[in-house]
RNA sequence: GGAGAGGUGGCCGAGUGGCUUAAGGCGCACGCUUGGAAAGCGUGUUUACUCGAGAGGGUAACCCGGGUUCGAAUCCCGGUCUCUCCA
């Protein structure tokens, strides 16, 4: 959520960044500051009235110690009305706070200066390219049959004991996904970030730390009985471990990483973009995360990126990154980068990664803080990216590297599979 | 699932209604002392909101949320977490 301080400091600056999104929040904008200006208001008055009922609670102690109990009651009688007027003062602040949070809320975040204002996925920018694109021969197919023919992947069992969107992985099908996992983990311990096996359901305070909550429920799984929501990526309970946290600036950056299944309902998707591998509601992904000083935040950015094209590189498959323009970034980004790569036989670009800086959006939702050198304290700037999310790559390696007889594994996968073709 | 004990500052720990934002200790920072260090001595050492140009002031916070009271770390209720024992 956006800090009540750029909006009191730095409107216009926000409404033209927001303006990139297409949305014009100036209402909105101007409604928080005035129920921010009747808050502070609110609050000067409560505080007054406060002291004066500690003021008068101290006598009226003083009085009782030395026996003057008649004077006491004298004054007991005054604090009657103080107690009534700050109760209802009180009332008044909490509603006005939360009204703020739950109208800050409804704001997405202030894209970054460089990010354009398209509306739709044409508008993104590719900002880089790499890899060839295969030639493929003339009986190639698309990965679901290949994961037929050469039983790695059973959709239809999926289906049958959970439901679309869930497949089973088997024989060399499950061993190259353990591989991957383990060949970006240790890219990831290899670059810095510390590994983590977080808890795969979440409360509703992370949900809101990360900004899941409110309102996008629906694109979660949500175990009523006991209120936890399955995650739908890694992101939320690896930022969460520093949700309420004073840092020191000698502690940033902070670098994480975690495997984790991943759920994600999908409400709303449908038609051919679901074949195969190509949106699930369960899948695997490798997440990088870094906490870091705002100063740092977009040459993080961009070694975050590094990092994702060299796991692409790595796997011998051709990319492009786009840099998302306003219309099409998540909500809680200020800048995102999204790898896509092609899926040789489907003729289609894959999105395998996207990463992202939050700059302080999340840092003031999870109240992750740092006390500089200087002595202050402010919020943090957070980032993630997937390093990588598997079932587009696994797609994509099965048609890139398939040939008439079978599916050629990356050199640098090898090892971690125990085997080099799949036949 | 049942029974009990407990949750106080960076850490340990005192505190059962007002003189407690919180004793004492440890740690940390700065200063004095020293040839240098240790010890010793002194000073300082939470956060949020808010008022103020600043110095500084006000309010809130002793797991969380309610309540009793003129006044709550302290009493009451609910929740939560940790520990111990039982199943």
């Amino acid at each position: 959520m956006l800090t009540i301080q750029a909006l009191r400091e730095e409107k216009d600056r926000v409404l033209q960044a927001l303006s990139k999104r297409h949305i014009d929040a100036s209402a909105d904008i101007e409604r928080v500051l005035e129920w921010d200006a009747q808050r502070r208001n609110t609050q000067s008055m409560l505080d007054d009235l406060l002291a004066q009922s500690n003021t008068l609670s101290r006598e009226i102690g003083g009085l009782i110690r030395d026996g003057k109990k008649e004077e006491a009651e004298a004054i007991k009688s005054q604090t009657a009305d103080l107690k009534e007027q700050s109760a209802s003062l009180k009332t008044q602040m909490h509603e006005l706070e939360a009204s703020i949070q739950a109208l800050l809320c409804t704001i997405p975040n202030a894209p970054h200066l460089d990010v354009i204002a398209g509306k739709t996925p044409e508008d993104n920018v590719e900002t880089f390219r790499a890899g060839e694109m295969p030639k493929l021969h003339a009986g190639a197919v698309p990965h679901w049959e290949l994961a037929e023919r050469y039983k790695l992947i059973d959709f239809e069992l999926g289906s049958k004991v959970t439901g679309a969107g869930f497949p089973f992985y088997r024989g060399k099908g499950a061993k190259l996904q353990r591989a991957l996992i383990q060949l970006f983990l240790d890219r990831a311990d290899a670059a810095g970030y510390e590994e983590y096996i977080p808890p795969l359901l979440i409360n509703a305070e992370s949900g809101f730390g990360t900004g899941q909550l409110p309102d996008k429920e629906g694109q979660m799984y949500h175990a009523v009985a006991d209120d936890l929501f399955l995650i739908p990526t890694g992101e939320v309970p690896l930022t969460n471990i520093y949700r309420d946290t004073l840092l020191k600036e000698a502690e940033l950056p902070i670098k994480l990483c975690g495997y984790t299944p991943c759920f994600r309902r999908e409400a709303g998707s449908y038609g051919k973009d679901v074949r195969g591998l190509n949106r699930l509601h369960q899948f695997d992904k490798v997440e990088i995360v870094q906490i870091n000083h705002p100063e740092q935040s977009y040459a993080t950015l961009e070694a975050m990126v590094d990092h994702v094209k060299g796991l692409l590189e790595a796997l011998e498959l051709p990319y492009r990154i786009l840099r998302l323009c306003g219309g099409d970034m998540g909500f809680t980004s200020a800048m995102t980068f999204d790898f896509e790569v092609f899926s040789a036989a489907q003729e289609r670009w894959l999105e395998v990664s996207s990463v992202s800086n939050f700059e302080t959006y999340q840092a003031n939702r999870l109240k992750c803080r740092f006390k500089g050198n200087d002595g202050k304290t402010q919020l943090v700037h957070t980032l993630n990216g997937s390093a990588l999310a598997l079932p587009r790559i696994v797609a994509s390696l099965l048609e890139n590297h398939q040939d008439e007889s079978g599916i050629r594994i990356p050199t640098a996968l090898q090892a971690y599979c125990g085997f080099d073709r799949i036949d």
